[in-house]
DNA sequence: GCCAACGTTGGC
DNA sequence: GCCAACGTTGGC
């Protein structure tokens, strides 16, 4: 089981939004970076991760996990892009901004903090479990 | 709206 | 294969 961070303006995308597919989930499309695809293609069903909104908000929403794996992105004939299916869990009961993030010595190396622009990134267990306890959430 | 950081493209 | 030019992302 790994642990990911899926960025999205939420102009454009928003929790609220992903929430609205419920079960069903919805295909992560649009994404055009090589970094970010390759974190998606490592994922595996179950996989966890982490809503963020970006630009507006600047901060973790909610829980999603993976339930598809990396496959032809619907929106392009290119075939060098794939992307996962995600579907929403449950929101933090707290959205945990990206200032808290700098705040905690303890995400220093988070990728969200190190490298502002990956727009798929992988979360690590501790830094999982930090983030759902800012955000209000004991377990998970 | 600006700009820093980063990725991609294309000429050589 | 290098690197300058350019485009994009996202925080501020």
């Amino acid at each position: 089981m790994a642990f990911w961070l899926f960025k999205s303006e939420p102009d454009v995308w928003s929790w609220d939004d992903q929430l609205g597919r419920g079960e069903a989930g919805e295909e992560w499309h649009g994404i055009r970076n090589y970094q970010a695809r390759n974190n998606m293609r490592l994922m595996k069903v179950g996989d966890l991760g982490f809503f963020y909104h970006s630009n507006i908000g600047k901060e973790v929403v909610g829980i999603v996990e993976v339930c598809r794996t990396s496959a032809p992105d619907s929106t392009t004939d290119d075939p060098r892009w794939d992307c996962v299916m995600i579907r929403a869990v449950r929101p933090l009961r707290k959205p945990v901004t990206l200032e808290d993030c700098k705040a905690d010595p303890r995400l220093a190396d988070m990728v969200l903090v190190r490298n502002t622009r990956l727009s798929v990134q992988p979360v690590t267990e501790d830094e999982w479990r930090i983030v759902c306890a800012a955000g209000g959430l004991a377990d998970t």
